[in-house]
DNA sequence: TGAATTACTTGACACAGTGTAAAGTTGACA
DNA sequence: TGTCAACTTTACACTGTGTCAAGTAATTCA
């Protein structure tokens, strides 16, 4: 998918190690330099910069097997297995992308196209917390007064990048206590 | 504080209801002509477009007497009245202050200066979050294994204004349902 | 009355970063 | 030998921030 071309392909993997080294503000003449082809050869591929952080999301998805990981949960016996498996899944994911998506992030406010694109990863989540949730449902297990779709939208919140940031960036959380911590948070705010 | 000089109140009141009316994307030039002064003009009462923004928080703060509504939460009588009372302030206050955030969180990647002035508003957030939860412990109420800062750091990310943002804006909740929802949220999160 | 000060105006420009355009180089392939 | 693809170099347009300098109009002060 992203490895038939091998220029390209060196382009994905500068510009992943490069947004995941974080601290190089990563611009797209850092990104071609990088990968050692001029910054006009990178217009060639891709034709702007939220293109080209998509199909980097896109990249480390693929390398990372996000779609395996995440199917993994489906396999759990219990709703309440599966809310586990899901909040481990994609929480351990969080930190694999987190330099693609601080730049995908910043660049929400001013670029439609890398909006769209963010919220497109969003939505697939919120699948992934729509399954679980139905899950829990199923099992008679979600909390009385909670429709499926306003439990989904409280485990999506709970399981945003942002939060993650929040506890393991700015408050220093291990990522160990902010897996479980949130396997907790989603039992206590789900379940009767 | 912010009401001793007529054009940089005329200023700030502008570049607030830019902010506030969001669509546009509120550049310097923009405030300026919103202000009824030349772009020149708002380099000389405020050198740097985050001093401005900055400045402008303040502003709101001040007219909307953030402190007063947040010292409200303060005289309740038990740890759980004061959770639930700081949730109702802080949470209705959020939208409030949209506009200046989303400009000001925007600029984080990109301003240092702006992401001080942000992080600095959110650790006085993060007092009240403190104060709240101290209240909580005194009751004996909170959870078994949670130290006060775990407490605090989850009541934090939980009040977020990102958290805030994604259910009230993408997911459509109403503003009464975010606040009763965050308060059962906290409640059962931080409660034994 | 006249000079200085203050608050503003106009207009020009430097700078960064994105994206575009055009002409030249190199190597493969047929 | 010619052509095509992938790339290079150089140059430039555009946006938005921030700076600089010179000019104006009203107020204050002597």
């Amino acid at each position: 998918m992203s490895s038939e071309n091998p220029t390209r392909r060196k382009i994905l993997d500068a510009a992943w190690k490069l947004l995941e080294a974080g601290q190089a503000p990563s611009r797209m003449s850092d990104i071609a330099r990088a990968a050692g082809i001029s910054r006009q050869a990178l217009y060639l591929h891709f034709p702007s910069r939220a293109e080209l952080l998509v199909a980097v999301t896109r990249h480390v998805d693929a390398v990372k097997d996000v779609d395996g990981r995440l199917a993994e949960s489906r396999a759990a016996a219990s709703g309440e297995a599966r809310l586990a498996a899901f909040v481990s899944a994609w929480g351990n994911y969080i930190p694999e992308i987190r330099g693609v998506s601080r730049a995908l992030m910043a660049m929400q406010e001013s670029d439609a196209e890398a909006r769209a694109a963010w919220e497109g990863r969003m939505e697939a989540v919120r699948q992934g917390c729509a399954a679980a949730v139905a899950a829990l449902a199923r099992d008679g297990r979600l909390a009385e007064g909670l429709s499926q779709e306003r439990a989904t939208d409280l485990l999506w919140a709970l399981l945003s990048v942002e939060t993650w940031v929040r506890l393991c960036e700015t408050c220093g959380w291990p990522q160990e206590d902010y897996i479980s911590e949130m396997q907790r948070g989603a039992r206590r705010i789900l379940l009767s």
